[in-house]
DNA sequence: GATGAATGAGAATTCATTCAT
DNA sequence: TATGAATGAATTCTCATTCAT
């Protein structure tokens, strides 16, 4: 039983290392096995296809980040201060999570989402509430929960995305203009 | 010698659509081939490689990208106005070409772009250039070139990417509290 | 006790529903576990190896077959008779087992029986002993019974398979001849 | 062009030589492709997939067989002899093409023809329209001109087996009082 | 330049069988 | 006996690239 899931999770974890660096297609399975100490037939034990490790290590990156976002965030904060607060946090995980960060761009702008099936859904439903909340009291633009928090997603991704490229980290105030700047793109 | 012109682009206007679609991996080079009207080793003629004939897609689209985020961008133009008119063609263009921006949206966060060789770079030297005027007259932030356009398409993308998974345009009032947004990002 | 018998005849079952239907490379022995419900290794226990289990199934059909054959079939009757009795008990068996009937001939085509090992025989050897009967007392052609019998066997086979493309059942009268024809094609 | 034709051929005979020997699962396209001189994608240029390749090979044999069924029959024999002669004609083809047959054994009784979509077909058009005729003039039973040659062709068929097992030639007397029979399994 | 048949390394996936529990 | 996770050799098929015409 607990064999199992260490099995299944050390795959994972070796399809994020693989796929992160590599691509989705220069991970091959033989060699995600071999990495991962396992034979190619355990890991079609564990999973479907391909297809479907790729979406299960979405699936468990995108409940990751959920949880991390949502650090902190309470009914108490105010609303820019629970956004600007939930932007920093999405920040600092994804600073944080070199790997995770690059697999799910890789996988968000791959047809895998568009093409195939649904999108499988970044936010939890928690941390859609939150954005469907603050439509509901009038202090966010009236779009979906998913819209808003995709645009308010993709602008901390931009802003990583442009600190490892330029290889240099903002600083705490710098950030904390960003964030602010991401409440404002969202709100009313 | 027309005719070359007129094949070279039919292959990349094939392969544009191609890859929108389904992806880097879902775009044999003998479908290209098919598709396009041409023989496989004809596509070989024009283009080193399957890598390079995507490279130069890349190049294609940039090319056009900067061309149109610099209409009616001048001297005179106040510093937010200018980044403001520079966001809006950004957007204005995403939206009439989506299979450019999916194409540009998978080459970008595959390993393409941060694997073999440099970036091959995305805006114009001419593009480049105003934000590096903006840098030295003090408007922006100390960044590079490079950074502060990635951070500014960036936000430019992810409004699209939102656009088009709620399948709502945002109105031209909305577009322009963004695009002063955009501004506000990159500004010290 | 009851429980085994039990067991293993469920698998012989669902074995002969699978191949019959998908043929021998569409039956994985995990599915034929699965739908048996039983375990893999629980196949392991009761059959030797796949191939085992198949060869085993033909000769649970065989021995039904030849039990089969011989109804109402004993020393009073005329040759003839005899004979025309075995064709006719042969053709209602096919007819009214028709999962067993398409294993049947899949097994005789296959490398089964030419390839490895020995032909399993089909026909019991009481079966068998009519035919040698009828060859000594100078009735049938003096070829061997193996032979014979496949001979007689090949044109019920050939009927029934007709009676199937056709969708539409033959005569009583119709198969009364073909019967009578079956003799005529062995006897002297 | 020459060229193709050949290598098409040859992959199809090696095919022949295989499948007759060891049967579909028994013939990896790796090692049909070693065998026949050529590189693996080069069967898959020439045929879209093994299942088709090996239905090419049953067309292939088809076609041959009808054309050997029809020598020597035309309009001016009696329907006795007609059916005899392709009686005959189809008997001594079988036995000069034992690869084939066993093929031909094989393909008919594997999923291949129930399974996915229609029967191939094994006689041409000219064969069953004679066939069709004599139904039609009242000499044959009032049967599908597939169903009535499929009996015949059964019996020439089992009797070949049976020829195989026993490892004995029947005499020519012996055929012709088989052929006769077959005749008279159709006929009204 | 244009063609497309040929190549063959490489990829995903299957499945009979084993064995520790 | 029963289980089913694990194994890994084997199989089918793909596809970027080459080259003789």
């Amino acid at each position: 039983m607990k064999k199992q899931v260490s099995r299944r999770d050390k795959i994972l974890q070796t399809a994020l290392r693989m796929i992160s660096e590599g691509g989705f297609h220069n991970s091959p399975m033989s060699e995600l096995a071999s990495r991962s100490g396992v034979a190619v037939g355990t890991i079609y034990h564990h999973f479907e296809s391909k297809d479907a490790l790729i979406r299960a290590l979405y699936a468990a990156c995108a409940e990751q980040v959920s949880a991390a976002v949502l650090q902190g965030v309470d009914e108490k904060l105010s609303n820019s201060k629970r956004f600007e607060t939930m932007w920093l946090n999405l920040h600092s995980w994804y600073s944080r999570h070199a790997l995770e960060f690059s697999f799910i761009r890789q996988f968000e702008s791959s047809p895998f989402v568009s093409g195939k099936g649904h999108d499988p859904g970044f936010f939890s439903q928690p941390v859609l509430d939150v954005f469907r909340e603050g439509v509901k009291v009038g202090k966010l633009r009236k779009l979906k929960a998913g819209a808003l928090s995709a645009l308010f997603a993709g602008m901390v991704s931009s802003t990583v995305t442009m600190e490892l490229r330029e290889g240099k980290k903002l600083s705490g105030k710098e950030l904390a203009e960003l964030a602010s700047m991401g409440y404002a793109a969202i709100r009313r």
